[in-house]
DNA sequence: CCGTAAAGCTAATAGCGTTAGCCAGCGTCG
DNA sequence: CGACGCTGGCTAACGCTATTAGCTTTACGG
């Protein structure tokens, strides 16, 4: 029997895309493992369990969503960065809603070195977003928690389909971002 | 061997009460026959299944929280009316987190009569409180979904042990809530 | 006081994650 | 060029989960 020549990397890359096809909570050991044309045990030559997998997954979004972030941000200040931020996360969730789901179970027990280290980028790129409104020095994390619960709680809405019309939900999040720059703003 | 008197009722409190101690995922319905003093396949007589008890868990929640919102909102208006929907929300996903959590998994399948009208009352206590708001009526629904996105997000954050500094989070709390109440005021 | 519907039980099935231990392919180094 | 060893695959097995089927016994209503 030829080896399959996985690897941790590919392992966790499918494991994300399936993610994103059938949800985190349906991607079980045993589906992932017929995506790759392998029985089941062998993941574990891999990756140390689903909770690590989980994790590594997070750890992959964060990454990823890091990047899309410190692109859609390049040469962007104000409200134009406010909404570019605004629009990469949101589209970053909506076409990777698998991705997405696993950077919210991460439970602060052991903080994990790449982990922290992923969405202390998201949270740099998302900081920056700050500097072209005048909050003050010490407000700064007050704002930045601001825009963190917002984007994350109608990505999380939304990805659950609690909203009803879908229709409009274009035009609400236009008015969203519109509505947090005045507040950042306006004081 | 006497009757253990369950009930619909009884076995969907246990559980949410189960839920709220060591969190939704781990309420398996061996450790809640256990809390009732019954055998696991009893469970079933009473409940659906997983998926059903799990909507009946958010059922309970959003009607709690509904009844919450609406004894917070009592004779109050604008921004007093902004801060107590905050803290009711904010408070009852802190005291009640396996109860809040199910309300996150809806999954809009199979609306669910009881579930709709559950959320609908919380939505419509929300919505009260823009009316002391100068919000034209075409953007009230963008409005409320600012609400529910901030303070849906806060909460799914401080749950997820998201925010670094526990220190802070009521300051953090009541700036936002400022902020939110000068972007409903100001534009 | 008896019959019946419901509420408990035991037994059994299927699927999950996970561990142990075996075997074969592949690179490395004598 | 050949043997050795690492590593990635395998099978077998365990314990846990949810769920269904079918039996028994309780409690209540006529």
């Amino acid at each position: 029997m030829p080896r399959a020549g996985l690897d941790r990397g590919v392992v966790v890359a499918a494991a994300a895309t399936l993610a994103d096809e059938v949800g985190l909570p349906n991607v079980t050991m045993s589906v992932l493992a017929d995506r790759l044309g392998v029985r089941t045990p062998s993941l574990y030559k891999h990756v140390d369990g689903q909770a690590d997998l989980g994790r590594r997954i997070a750890v992959l979004a964060l990454t990823e969503l890091g990047g899309a972030l410190r692109d859609a941000l390049q040469g962007r200040a104000g409200k134009d960065a406010l909404d570019a931020a605004a629009r990469a996360i949101r589209s970053y969730a909506v076409a990777h809603p698998g991705r997405y789901a696993a950077t919210v179970r991460i439970d602060a027990d052991e903080p994990d070195e790449q982990l922290v280290a992923a969405s202390a980028r998201v949270l740099d790129s998302l900081s920056a977003v700050l500097v072209g409104y005048p909050v003050a020095p010490e407000d700064r994390i007050h704002a930045l928690r601001m825009l963190r619960s917002l984007f994350h709680g109608f990505a999380v809405l939304e990805a659950a389909g609690g909203f009803q019309l879908d229709t409009d939900l274009d035009a609400s999040f236009a008015w969203i971002v519109t509505a947090a720059d005045h507040a950042l703003r306006g004081r």
